[in-house]
DNA sequence: CCGCTGACCAAACAAGTGCTTGGTAGGCTA
DNA sequence: TAGCCTACCAAGCACTTGTTTGGTCAGCGG
């Protein structure tokens, strides 16, 4: 985030609850054709108002984004600086993001169609970082499973990378709370074709 | 595409330049987030003058899409008609696929991030249709492997056939024709991955 | 009851949006 | 040479955009 302040106080209520909406609506439409006053009339107040909380529409993104990036980077962090096996935490990198699709769905739809754009503004360039960093855990992941000799050694690790980021997070766009599959249903099966391939 | 015409000729050659422009920008920034000054800008122009050649923004994403997608589901309608046996019928799509993002791009991303928004509007509704029918491609090939024993009888195809659709699409983000990586390359090491898994 | 604060309204602003209008200039064809 | 066609310009229109400004009002602590 970014270096000048808030309105109200960072706990408020009510801030919390337009950030809700305005991320739903980011998120279904993108940020750019969302305006103010859909914002606005979503949560049944003037555009104007929302000034009062917000100093713009780029902050309330910034919130948005920058809120759950911190959150998503703390669980990778601690999965790599962990003891458990290659092939282990290989999976847990998988399961925590599908966790986060289940947790944070818009957040995810937000970053994944909006950080490419974003990204250019200096005041995103933590999402550029991010996202080199993302690639950094999978890259030494993938790395570690293949000198452990649990991954093939033919691999294109990079390729992988690209592969499993992208099915992982594009997951988004269809996944749904509270569906016939959970998080975990969802990750157990992409684990299986990942590790395993889908040919008999 | 939608009923009523054109202003220039179809065979245009200038009409073609022009959307080829637009297109590059459409999927570099977004259908909304590009305006008509930035397509007339880039081609030189002033934005009044491209209304000469198309009458609407609209038009022009429609021509671009249309014309794309009658090309790629020329190509599924094929494949899925031939007598190839089912494993040789899904990497051969895996392989269109991969071929249309390499002589593509710009259609296929504009497709990737402007479907859900434009597929609301009437006049794009051929869009949603094209989804379904790419859908009812994947899981005939992927329900003749099973049936077949060429894969793996526990499979949810439903949900296979997400992971193949998004991951085989959204590779349109990073890949890039006349790179290191051919799209013969990717879809080699993508059929590895997906036939057989990563583990050793 | 005073003053303050958080949440909001009403109205407007400049900048940008897609699109229209009337016109011009060069080239082709009859 | 006349008429037409293609490609464009110059100017502007109606509307939407994010944002600003000055003000209202309920609630609450002192």
């Amino acid at each position: 985030m970014s270096e000048q302040a808030v309105k109200s106080a960072p706990g408020s209520n009510r801030r919390d609850e337009l950030l809700k909406i305005a991320a739903e609506l980011f998120a279904s439409r993108g940020f750019k054709n969302t305006t103010v006053r859909d914002i606005a009339d979503a949560a049944g107040i003037l555009s104007g108002s929302l000034y009062h909380h917000f100093d713009s529409k780029e902050s309330m993104v910034d919130e948005i984004l920058s809120t759950f990036q911190n959150e998503l980077f703390g669980a990778y962090a601690e999965i790599v600086a962990g003891s458990a096996d290659p092939r282990a935490k290989l999976e847990a990198a998988v399961r925590v993001s599908f966790e986060a699709i289940d947790r944070h769905r818009n957040e995810v739809a937000i970053f994944q169609n909006e950080a490419d754009y974003l990204g250019t503004f200096d005041r995103f360039a933590y999402l550029s970082d991010r996202n080199l960093q993302s690639r950094d855990v999978w890259l030494t992941l993938l790395g570690e499973g293949v000198r452990h000799g649990t991954l093939r050694q033919d691999l294109d690790v990079e390729l992988v990378y690209r592969f499993i980021r992208d099915t992982v997070w594009v997951a988004v766009r269809w996944y749904r709370p509270g569906g016939k599959l959970s998080h975990h249903d969802v990750a157990d099966q992409y684990l299986t074709i990942l590790l395993d391939g889908i040919t008999a």
